[in-house]
DNA sequence: ATAATTTTTTAGATAAGACTAAATATTTTT
DNA sequence: AAAAATATTTAGTCTTATCTAAAAAATTAT
């Protein structure tokens, strides 16, 4: 049995290992976990005590297939809450992450299951992140970065890469949703920004808005 | 906002309140909580600094209405939970009390208010306790004790004092469930057993068990 | 009214998890 | 290949919540 503090860090650990692959430095945790080193350090120490993960002094650490299946739980947790949230509970799409990260840690395989089956299997969460089923796979659906779409060429939103209640809401705001068609018009090459054509309509976005969409 | 452990011991004295009156003592509360009576102490302490109780050493402690309020948000969180589970989840009402236990701390005013909307604002939770509203308001069913019920005489369940799995398991084996009519037969004076009619088939249960069954 | 018993509080210890400051290792720059 | 900069670990402290053992207060029995 995992403590909080432990599936938190397994869940930054696995988050950052699906991104910069083996081998996570200390730092790189402690930024994502709003930590300090030091703390890292004792923690991922107790977690190479319990298996979960190897590490080797200045080396940075690496989940264990143990550790994997652990992190990949609390993912499925927190990405089925959140539908429920959002399809039951009349929450947006901006509020749920803050209580998912208080509910994915509910300890109750029954609870989760049942939550599944209640939900139909959803395999997508409001954001357009996948869903681990009971065994933990999910499919990795192929996307790209609306920032590396071409002029005059389109895309459909399948997905942000931030799920921070302010960019969300600032798609709000632009009409921005899971599913719409997005064509790039112009790309300026200065500053990188797109102005696009979404809902028939134009709208100039920033570099930084469109590094954190996701498009197919 | 408070601990999960100063949730426990809110709710737990709440509780003791609810039976005992006023003042309620440190071994009581150890009890409840299946901790020592020096932890207690440290705890109350911390909670009458917090302004939720008041605490005169050696005096037993009572809440304040600040502390009444916390504990009654608590109570509904639960029997919410609890409702959910069974309604939504498939869970039997002998599953359901661990998990509330865990979801009762889950903190979001949007949705414990959302999830009462959701369940359509039900009045009790699956054992018949009644379920607070958003202003800590709830109704005060009268009920009996079972023991208490004369020969001869006949009364609907509508709850009971004892949630444990065994007790509730114990309850759906011999078919007695909330709603369900039960009319004493007979009473034994030496042990207070009685031999009661349910669904038409006559069983004896102990005293212990009637001191947990409330009838209306 | 004392003595015995029970209840409650205090004192001191422990474990988890976090922090700061200092020490050490590693990496990058010159 | 040093020196400088950066990253990581260690040492020591703090808070929260717990515990045991001992002291003190309150209650009950004689
Ligand atoms: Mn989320
Ligand atoms: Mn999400
Ligand atoms: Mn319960
Ligand atoms: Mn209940």
């Amino acid at each position: 049995m995992f403590s909080l503090s432990e599936e938190n860090y397994l869940k930054s650990i696995y988050h950052l290992e699906a991104i910069h692959g083996k081998g996570i430095s200390t730092n790189s945790i402690a930024k994502k976990l709003e930590t300090k080193a030091s703390s890292v350090t004792d923690m991922i120490k107790k977690l190479a005590e319990k298996e979960v993960l190897v590490y080797k002094k200045y080396q940075g650490v690496s989940l264990t297939t143990l550790g994997r299946k652990e992190a990949t739980t609390i993912v499925r947790k927190h990405r089925l809450w959140e539908v429920f949230l959002v399809d039951k509970l009349n929450f947006s799409w901006d509020e749920v992450h803050d209580v998912a990260e208080q509910l994915e840690h509910i300890k109750s395989p029954k609870l989760i299951d049942e939550l599944d089956v209640f939900l139909g299997f959803p395999k997508m969460d409001p954001h357009g992140d996948p869903i681990p089923d009971k065994e933990g796979n999910f499919q990795k659906i192929e996307k790209r970065l609306l920032s590396t779409l071409e002029e005059h060429k389109t895309g459909i939103c399948v997905g942000v890469n931030d799920s921070s209640s302010d960019f969300l809401k600032y798609l709000d705001k632009n009409n921005i949703s899971l599913g719409q068609k997005i064509k790039v018009l112009s790309k300026e090459s200065f500053d990188g920004s797109l102005t696009i054509l979404i809902h028939s309509k134009e709208i100039t976005i920033s570099k930084k808005i469109s590094n954190n969409i996701y498009i197919q």
